[in-house]
Parts: C-alpha cells; sequence; structure tokens
DNA sequence: TTGAAAGCGCTAACAC
DNA sequence: GTGTTAGCGCTTTCAA
C-alpha cells in the first residue's frame, strides 16, 4: 500500500511564516493584490509558489459566501440532448474560473427538491435544465438562491429557451411542399414547456395550409418510445411524422425499417434538436438544429451575470432552431396524393 | 426585477435559541443523532424542519476536511464514450450521498495539472478517466489525494481498465473465419494505454491465424479523424478495418459511402466501445461492447473505498469487453479470397 | 500598506 | 446527555 500520507497541505499562515508578514497581508496578496505592496506581494506570492501552496475553495468559501460552483441540475443524464447542454455550460463554466456541479435528477420533481436543498449551500447558483418542479416551486428556488431555467418559461426566473416554433413552421411547411396532407405529431413529456410550444405551432401552420393534423403521446423522449410510438403512427392515415425529439425519431426510423415501412418513400420523419447521431442514423434524420450547446453556455453566462449584478434587468433569452433537411423527408407517396389532389 | 432577499439561511445557532439548547447539540442532532436524548432529538429535528434548517456543507467541511464531493475529470466532454462514464460515475456518487464535480481537462496535461490543484481542497478525491498525465505526475497527485484512474495503469494507483484485448482477439477471429486475410488497424492517441493493448492483441491473433495487419495512425479519437483515416485504409490492400474506437469506425463509414464503397461486402468494420449510436449507425456496426457505465460507477465505488479505509488492499480492477456482432462486417469480398486460397 | 482580531457555520474534544 | 470552548483556513473590518 502506498504511503497515504496527506501531509497537511500549507495554510496562509505557514507562508506568512515563511515571509515574515502577518496571515492577513498573504490572503490579501491574493484576493485584493493591488492593496499589497508590489514587492511584498512579489515575495509572497514566490514563497507560496515554492511552498506549493493552494488557496483552500473551502475555507474561503465560508466567511465570502462564495464558492464559485454552480450547479447543473438535468432530468436524465442519459439523454444525449443534455450531452450537449452539460458541455456548453461545462466550458462556459470553465471559462469565468468556475467549477461545474452536476446531478441526475432522474425525471423527478422531489429529486430535484432534495438536490436543490442538498446543493444550495454548496453552489452560488443553479441552472436547472428542464425542470419538473412546478412553477411555484421554481419560483420559491429563486427566491433563496440565483436560478436560471432552460426550456421552462416562469417569470420572474430568467429562462433560456430554445424554441422550436420557428423550425416546426418550417419543417411543416416543407412537408406540406412535397405533397403531405396528414402529420402525425409524436408528442413529448406531458408538462414540457417546448412538447407545448411545438404542437401548437405545427397546429397553426397545418390549419393554414389545409393540413390534416393529428397528435399522439404524450410519450417518454427515449428510443423505446419512438418504437411503440412508430406502431401507433401506422393506425393513422398519415404520409409523415414530426417528433419531440430526435430520440423518438431514431426509434421510429428502427421500428418503420423493422416493419418493412420504407422511409422517405411511404413515410417522413421529422426529428428535433439534431443530437450526435442524427446525421449518421439510416436514412440521416431531417431535424430541426437546436443550439443546444449554445444554450447551455447561455444558461451559464445568465446565471453568472445574476451573480455578478443581481439589479440587472433581466428577460428570457430565446434561441431559435432551423430545418436541417437530409434523408429522412421526400415527397408524398404518389396514391395519397392522387386521392388528395386528383 | 423580482426580491432577490436571500435572507440568511437559519443556521444551528437559530435552531438551538429556538428549542433552548446548546448550538453543539443541534449539531449532533445531525451527525451523530444516537448521543441526543430521543425527546430533545426529535424537538431539535421538528424545530431545524419547521424553521428550514439546512445543514451548510461549506462550514461542515471545514472542521471536518471531507466535502462529500469527488471530483471526475475527463479529457473531452464532446466523446459520448465520458457520457456513459460520467452516468456511472454521477449514479455511484449520488447512492452514496456524495456529490460529483465535472471537469473537461481538453486533453491538455496542463490543464489537467491546475484543475486537480484548483479542486484539490474542494473533493475528498478524483476519478481521472483517461487522464493525459505522466506516470511520475499521477504517483504525486496519488500522494496528496485518493485517486483512482480508469484506463492506466499506474501502480500504486488503483485503476480501472476496461480490457479490449480479449474482445479484440474475438474480432480477429470472427474476421479470420469470414475469410479475411489483410487488416488495418486504425490506432487511437499515441499515449492511450487501451491503443496500445488493443494492437498487440490484434497483432498476437493475427500472427497465429497467418493474417497480415497493418497499422494505421495514430489518430484522434474522433468522426473526423475517421473520415480521414478511411482515405489511408484504402491505399492499403485490405478487406477488414478495426478501429480504436467507435468514433472512428463511424467516421469510416461516413467516407466509405461517400466514396462508393459498400461496408461489409467490400469492406468490414469493426468499432469498438459500442457507444450510443453504433447500433443505428449505417450499416449498424460490429463492435466490442465495453462496460463504460460500469466503469465510471466502479472507479467512484474503489474510490469511496478508498476514503473509508485508505488501508484496504488495492490492485486494479479489470472490466471485459465482448464482441456485438452487427451489420458492418461479413464475408471477405470473393476476389480477394479467391487470390489467396485459390 | 500592513497587522490584529473577529468571525463565517460547523465539528469535536473535553468538562460537567 | 449536554454545554463550553477551541478551532478548520480564510476574509474583512478597523486601527495603526
Amino acid at each position: 500500500m502506498a504511503a497515504r500520507d496527506q501531509q497537511r497541505a500549507p495554510t496562509i499562515h505557514d507562508v506568512a511564516a515563511r515571509c515574515g508578514v502577518a496571515a492577513s497581508t498573504v490572503s490579501r496578496a491574493f484576493s485584493r493584490p493591488e492593496r499589497v505592496n508590489a514587492a511584498t506581494r512579489q515575495r509572497i506570492l514566490d514563497t507560496a509558489e515554492q511552498m506549493g501552496y493552494q488557496p483552500n475553495p473551502i475555507a474561503r468559501a465560508l466567511p465570502s459566501g462564495r464558492t464559485r460552483t454552480l450547479g447543473l441540475l438535468v432530468p436524465d443524464i442519459t439523454n444525449p440532448f443534455f450531452l450537449d447542454l452539460i458541455r456548453g455550460a461545462e466550458r462556459a463554466a470553465a471559462t469565468a474560473g468556475y467549477t461545474l456541479v452536476l446531478a441526475d435528477t432522474e425525471e423527478s420533481s422531489d429529486t430535484e427538491t432534495t438536490v436543490v436543498d442538498r446543493l444550495a449551500g454548496a453552489v452560488d447558483g443553479f441552472v436547472l435544465a428542464s425542470s419538473r418542479l412546478s412553477d411555484s416551486r421554481l419560483r420559491a428556488a429563486y427566491a433563496r438562491k440565483p436560478l436560471v431555467v432552460v426550456n421552462r418559461r416562469v417569470p420572474p426566473v430568467p429562462g433560456v429557451l430554445i424554441d422550436s416554433a420557428q423550425g416546426t413552421r418550417q419543417a411543416v411547411e416543407h412537408l406540406a411542399s412535397l405533397g403531405h396532407r396528414r402529420i402525425a405529431y409524436l408528442a413529448g413529456p406531458r408538462a414540457s414547456w417546448s412538447d407545448a410550444r411545438r404542437w401548437r405551432a405545427l397546429q397553426t401552420v397545418a390549419r393554414r395550409r389545409g393540413l390534416h393534423a393529428v397528435r399522439i403521446g404524450p410519450l417518454a423522449p427515449t428510443v423505446d418510445a419512438g418504437v411503440a410510438g412508430a406502431d401507433a403512427v401506422l393506425l393513422e392515415d398519415v404520409t409523415a411524422v414530426v417528433t419531440f425529439n430526435d430520440l423518438l425519431a431514431i426509434g421510429v426510423l428502427r421500428r418503420l425499417r423493422a416493419r418493412g415501412i420504407d422511409v422517405p418513400h411511404q413515410i417522413s420523419v421529422v426529428g428535433c434538436d439534431d443530437i450526435f447521431g442524427a446525421d449518421f442514423c439510416h436514412p440521416p434524420l431531417t431535424t430541426l438544429t437546436a443550439p443546444i450547446e449554445a444554450a447551455g453556455r447561455t444558461a451559464v453566462d445568465q446565471l453568472l451575470g445574476l451573480l455578478d449584478n443581481s439589479a440587472a434587468p433581466r428577460r428570457d433569452i430565446v434561441l431559435p432552431t432551423r430545418l436541417t433537411i437530409r434523408d429522412s423527408t421526400s415527397e408524398a407517396p404518389t396514391r395519397l396524393r392522387q386521392e388528395v389532389t386528383g
């Protein structure tokens, strides 16, 4: 067994003693360098370096109340969507010299509450992605601690929203122009803000273009649910499916394939998010490209803004999506088109 | 702007005052409940609950030196391999009541050192996944702080190793039995322990089976590098490619497709890891299924073991991989087989 | 510009 | 069982 000696790390006092100054001066040399004589400061920094002194973040946090740590809560780490979000958040945090604490709330409102409570004292603020908390709980949490939500709109809590409404409109017009007249929407989780937005946008354009739209769901936002959803789709008389997210779309693709149905020639499929894999599944997925990483970054930036200056005027930031056409959509099957147009 | 009142959270003293006991009793009621009179304890817990008291983890950590936080460092959050690892680690940490701090070292040894130094005071220990640190730096870090490495073997630092040697042997025999006589290995990062293991296993079996093996690389473990690697493969006279990881394999698939080469009928491709996407890319990838999430979980469990009992005997844990056959491998093209066998 | 001293919220001896 | 009393390592007045 290795000698796990863990010799006590040098403290501010050790450095002070070596330099013949007071501990408070060493402290200042690190936290307010401009308030220390240049020569003394240099001497302190040098000995500190040489002694391998590292300020203890815990001790630093106690009196100041600031930990330079941010909490990121996601409902399901398993979902690649959150991978991109985590990545963006981690980058923004690291850039600002902040540390990121990651927690999975497992789609549970109670777990989320527990985690927020437990972490509240250890972080300077939270980013709650696709929070499962009720509006009132969210507001309560916001009253206690700086907080930014992603994909929720709960004024006055600042939010970062990926708005797929615009992209959805594009998608429906794309389908309409390909001759599709009847489309299905595979819905996501019941409480999802994005889901409501998407369905509404889809309905609006469908109505305007005289298309028939049917909603199937709610469904869990997973590949497996997509597999099941595909069967439900086949029960409807549609030539295209728009799904809540790419995971569902990938599940649909898999199931249709297994049932011998040709995508896109018999049925067109449109996903949402453009996650890792959307471009190399089979066929490559026509989907709404969402700035997920940017959303993570923006959320952290917003949070840092809140921390710096809690008086800054705040409003939700909305990030648009855009349609990326690949190979899972094409003209509606001729027979059906004739039925409608002929 | 919302009232961001942040009223001071109640402390142990507030609760103590309300209950008419000493602060230390309140402290005990939480940390050593058995050492407090049952009635008093209940009274304390009740008032605490009712006042919304939450122990401050920072303050708790200062005297005890234990933060109940673990640091997980990965070289590249972008890589889905690490998604699974993060997931496993997060779950194991959460289960044990620990908090996970996540950091991306961006493939840089220096960044990794900096992050370890910065976090050392804030976490109870580290999991370093695919660390870019030298053996000596790793040992030095281990002397200061409990530490577990993933995919490195640096005694006495405890390690969790995903050993693809076994799986690689299976893969090569699979190819041999399909009539392949010349195979290419698309290598990963130069310093990778796993890469060395894989190449050695591949060579050994190739020799035993009388196959010709050529190594191409080192390559970054990314889809883009796979795209480039595919061209290099075509320069060699081979009928099968084994890649360092699935990202490379997916890049190869994409490029071969673009160049009009049929996988698996003209060239067979074998990946490694079985990451998200390996089963729905086109064609679905024959690959080595690696217990990535288990590795993350195991690493955290090992670390927790170190924390509990630093005297426990330690040895590396190796997790095996196994071949998962899908559709990117098939019999070697007839022409070549005839050349060799005829 | 620097030092002394009082905490930050909690734990852990050590008494009583 | 419970209270008292020191700290943990650092920041931050307040004086000098």
